[in-house]
DNA sequence: ACGGGCATGTAAGCGGTTACATGATTCG
DNA sequence: CGAATCATGTAACCGCTTACATGCCCGT
């Protein structure tokens, strides 16, 4: 369900064709929400069978754009006011720790070091496109403007995890 | 793959049933992976089946314990020295805030307040179990080390989504 | 006696991934 | 000309959820 609001939502931006919005899946939400292309055009089709969308344009190559119905903006925006939210996080990384006892010292010490590493990294990432936003380098609008507070949050979230593995790490050394 | 190989680290403590790991699950390890019983139950039929567990006990009631074989542990073992890891975050919260800007500014800031106390509420539970684990209140097992870890990732990660919220409410102020 | 929790399962359906398949266009 | 990228789709399969179904045991 997810998914089919947020399509709905990146074409109340303009009109865009399943390849766009698997781009912007894929560069912006992928850090809190992957999807892979099958899914997405398969959403579409169905979208468009609702008349929450309807293709708008044709271009080469079978290109074909999709705009947003009154209809569908309705829905988004009604979706967005509910506070029917599913909160669960999930995370195989997170996962493994509860079950870190198993692992010999030394490969955990090993774990944890590529942990860090990764999320430090990811942290990293997130901090440079905010500061890039701050920099307005891609415009003032509101679009931007929220897509600012999503990576506000990914760079917070993977410092959070970097510093613990950070403080894991040492924690790790007297397990047993 | 991921709930196979948590079944079986779980039976590396020691025996247990569907019904007692569907509970284990609930209470420690839905902060980062739920999984419903019915999913738990068809698993353990296919670990069965291919000898990685085993029927040791059965109780009243139908109740079945369940075992780990030498080879089951082996592949957890496996599992946990691999680094194919998986670390894709799923967060619907923080998808919702891509599309911030479709959203009414008093709908907004009422939404942000509601994440934040779902946040801070989630930190506070973790921190308090995370307490009574240093105050040893579970014993000082290596497994209740490893959970202790688990427990102090989950503070820290609603901790920060606590603090995202507030900022984010700040900031959501001038989104148009 | 009966209500609540213990305990195990099945079936349908959905959401999501992976692999397969095809062809057009652009650029060097 | 050939490689990379654009662009769209199908099919099989798996993981997971929800709803349904059944019955036993224990405490009050």
């Amino acid at each position: 369900m997810v998914l089919r609001y947020g399509l709905l939502a990146l074409l109340a931006e303009g009109p865009a064709s399943g390849y766009d919005l698997s781009q912007r899946f894929r560069e912006a939400l992928s850090i809190v929400w992957p999807a892979s292309h099958p899914q997405i055009y398969g959403e579409l089709s169905r979208l468009v069978q609702d008349e929450l969308i309807e293709v708008v344009d044709e271009g080469p190559r079978g290109r074909k754009a999709y705009g947003i119905t009154p209809e569908g903006l309705g829905v988004v925006k009604e979706w967005l006011r509910s506070n029917e939210i599913d909160r669960t996080l999930r995370s195989e990384s997170l996962f493994r720790s509860f079950f870190f006892w198993l692992m010999e010292p030394d490969e955990l010490q090993k774990h944890l070091t590529a942990e860090y590493d990764f999320f430090i990294k990811q942290a990293e990432v997130y901090k440079q496109v905010g500061a890039a936003k701050d920099r307005s380098e891609y415009g003032d609008t509101p679009q931007i403007k929220s897509a600012r507070l999503t990576v506000e949050a990914g760079a917070r979230l993977y410092s959070a995890l970097a510093e613990w593995a950070e403080w894991a790490k040492r924690k790790a050394k007297d397990l047993n």
